[in-house]
DNA sequence: CGGTAAATTGACCTGGGTCAATAAATGTGG
DNA sequence: CCACATTTATTGACCCAGGTCAATTTACCG
């Protein structure tokens, strides 16, 4: 059976079965790919289709009129893109390639035909939405009333976990794969400022970074100064019930 | 047939069938009211069901460590509350009501038996997420992004549009129901620089303010200030395909 | 090996925070 | 309906986290 990266994310969690696993595998069938920097999809472009990442890593981000850029989101593989085509009509933000990707895109009808065919489906794509709300609600949090290098460190912290979920055999040192104006742009704050927070990071002991490898030297000290919280090991998908 | 709050929010966009309404109406059939002030859900506490808001207005947040507290998102009629226990074990989020409420609990296997028996109100589901994942973002750049004034002129527009979706005889006159220390922790500011950016925007004429009552006197103005963009004129929910 | 993007660092500035003192508004019990 | 107790709103004086500007330095790329 041909593997689906979207299956692959909750692979713990939820069994499923061999229809739901050749259901989402049709689904990322079709495929494209994207060069670094490449853009999939601009603020206001039509939103025919959405895509699921099967490989490499992209971001979402916002335009602001004073030329400012918000960057929303990073996506890894199995993360849906453009998924506010849902909902809307044209998309609110851009999506770009931060490496070299491969989406597939699935069009609105198939989650319609998705839904139909596989209800527990459904409920995944509610409760990965769910686990999307409760990210951006937690970056609010962390706009509004946290403090630069607390920013920065709940960042650091995200990106491994994240990167490590994709690859066990990550844990402390890991490729950002960001510039520090990337890294502003997604903290709200200048690429300046970025250099200062990693550079007091750095000196308080809690990362070294060496040839765009950051590593985490203090988790402990640095998830403290972030306000880290784990909320992968909270997860609870059992109301979808057992496959059929 | 009896009415229903989730039904009704897109009551323009989606003809929905009399099994369809019913099925929605059966889920919010239980109800439990809330004091003004009353805590729904605190942070930790154990999801064991989601909620739609019937009547009322609500509040989620966060609490930081340092004491200080982060509005996430205001609740309004039709609006799912706590729907983060469709994935996590507990609440990354407090509930908190902030006028009288009436909601609707709702069993998570409930959830399941709907997307089981009518697949469009699974999508229907997933396309509100959108909608409510979108304006997660939007917040996510507002705070990283804009300024003090650009901040409150987005919220003033936000709950002024919210408030007209449930009762179109609102314009541009409305009762606010928050005090500046609400605004500010939902823009990421102190009361008193709310208070100072109100003040600036009634003397700059855009809003005017008297007995609890605020008055856009001049929306155009305030939707620049604000960045402001109306997504709920960009809704499309063609994909969810015509009733059965 | 140049040329450009990215990282660093210092000097200085400002938007928004802090603190503190009043003034209004809203409730509450009597 | 009134006097008092609590919130809430306002305002001024002053401070600081993070922004701005500008100059180097370093890393990366064809």
């Amino acid at each position: 059976m041909p593997p689906s990266c979207f299956a692959d994310r909750f692979g713990d969690l939820i069994t499923l079965s061999p229809g739901e696993r050749s259901a989402l595998a049709r689904l990322e069938e079709r495929e494209r790919s994207l060069r670094r920097g490449a853009v999939l999809l601009r603020e206001k472009d039509p939103l025919t289709e959405l895509y699921i990442l099967k490989r490499g890593t992209a971001m979402s981000y916002v335009l602001m009129d004073d030329g400012s850029r918000q960057i929303l989101r990073f996506s890894f593989p199995g993360d849906m893109l453009a998924a506010s085509a849902l909902a809307y009509r044209d998309s609110a933000e851009t999506i770009a390639a931060l490496t070299d990707c491969t989406v597939a895109p699935v069009d609105r009808a198939a989650v319609r035909g998705l839904a139909t065919e596989h209800p527990r489906l459904a409920g995944l794509i509610i409760a990965v939405d769910q686990v999307e709300r409760v990210a951006l609600a937690e970056r609010i949090a962390g706009l509004g009333r946290t403090s630069a290098q607390a920013r920065v460190a709940a960042l650091l912290l995200e990106l491994r976990d994240r990167m490590r979920a994709l690859d066990p055999s990550i844990t402390q040192s890991f490729a950002l794969g960001l510039t520090q104006e990337e890294i502003g742009d997604a903290t709200g704050l200048t690429a300046v400022h970025v250099n200062r927070m990693l550079r007091r990071l750095e000196i308080d002991g809690m990362i070294r970074r060496a040839g765009g490898q950051v590593t985490l030297l203090d988790p402990a000290a640095l998830a403290r100064t972030a306000n880290y919280v784990d909320r992968a090991a909270r997860l609870d998908l059992s109301w979808l019930g057992p496959a059929r």
